[in-house]
DNA sequence: TCATAGTTGTTACATTATAACATTTCATCC
DNA sequence: GGATGAAATGTTATAATGTAACAACTATGA
């Protein structure tokens, strides 16, 4: 079973537990996130969601980010104005990402939401932390001593 | 003197010593982020960038920020697309920030550009780091508790 | 069936950012 | 001082990203 359609029938089991509802354009969009190999933005899936139809308006890609960011299955990359699957979506979560700048690929870590030395300095300052955003861009093992 | 007036002068004195110009302009556009109490876009800035005179159009402070950036006179938050002084520019680096969500103020964290943990694990994925962005967002000290 | 909430369609617009080329200003050399 | 090239700025147009507002449709349960 390919990587995709796992993250689709996952998806389609969470939002059923959650009693949400996957609907078809829903679906659709993280359909094509998934099968990105890079992060995608909101009018790269516009573009890649009207098969010979004509193009829906960008209201509706948003409306299903929106859904598809609330429920965990995807993450937005601020950095990149730009947005990819989120592997392990049963425990929704904050991502930290490696984002390289020469194929476009981002690699989700996964460990505590913040390394303590960055938690402490927050908390010290009497910061309560919501949403960490941390994404480290650079060069991935593949790109490196490419000349690319 | 003036906490802005300080970044001012300190910004004068590096700008000097690398051989770059702090024309006019950038000199203005420092000054008002500088003066400001929270991020600043870039449109905020052309809006009070003209006294009287008309606006300038939106090249002019975006180049004076690509210069700033450069020198490392301002960071910007990409989750705000909106831009701080730097408190310590004389060695260039890449920030990590506590943004209030309630209020808007941002505050820079100083430290080692990572913290371990986050650095191993970039490392172990053969991953090299070249910008890292780091902020957490959240409600800050003043903004606990209260209903605003 | 009917009422209701949730979802989608549609139009228009706001915000953020850059490309391309003309003009001006600045520093340097003769 | 005047020529010259590099840097900075002016100007117009446009690209890219994101949202407000309201109408229409659809699923769902009383
Ligand atoms: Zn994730
Ligand atoms: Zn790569
Ligand atoms: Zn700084
Ligand atoms: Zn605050």
């Amino acid at each position: 079973m390919s990587e995709a359609r796992r993250h689709l029938d996952q998806a389609e089991a969470l939002c059923r537990e959650r009693g949400v509802r996957l609907t078809p354009q829903r679906r659709t969009v993280l359909r094509l996130i998934c099968e990105a190999e890079r992060p995608l933005s909101a009018y790269e899936i516009l573009d890649r969601m009207h098969q010979g139809a004509r193009r829906p308006a960008p209201p509706t890609v948003y409306r299903a980010l929106d859904f598809l960011l609330q429920q965990g299955l995807i993450h937005k990359i601020e950095s990149l104005h730009a947005f990819v699957g989120c592997k392990h979506p049963q425990h929704p979560h904050t991502g930290q990402f490696l984002v390289c700048t020469d194929c476009g690929r981002v690699n989700e870590i996964h460990g505590r939401p913040l390394e303590d030395g960055l938690q402490q300095a927050a908390r010290q300052a009497g910061f309560h932390t919501r949403k960490p955003v941390v994404e480290l861009l650079g060069t991935c093992a593949h790109c490196h001593g490419r000349d690319c």
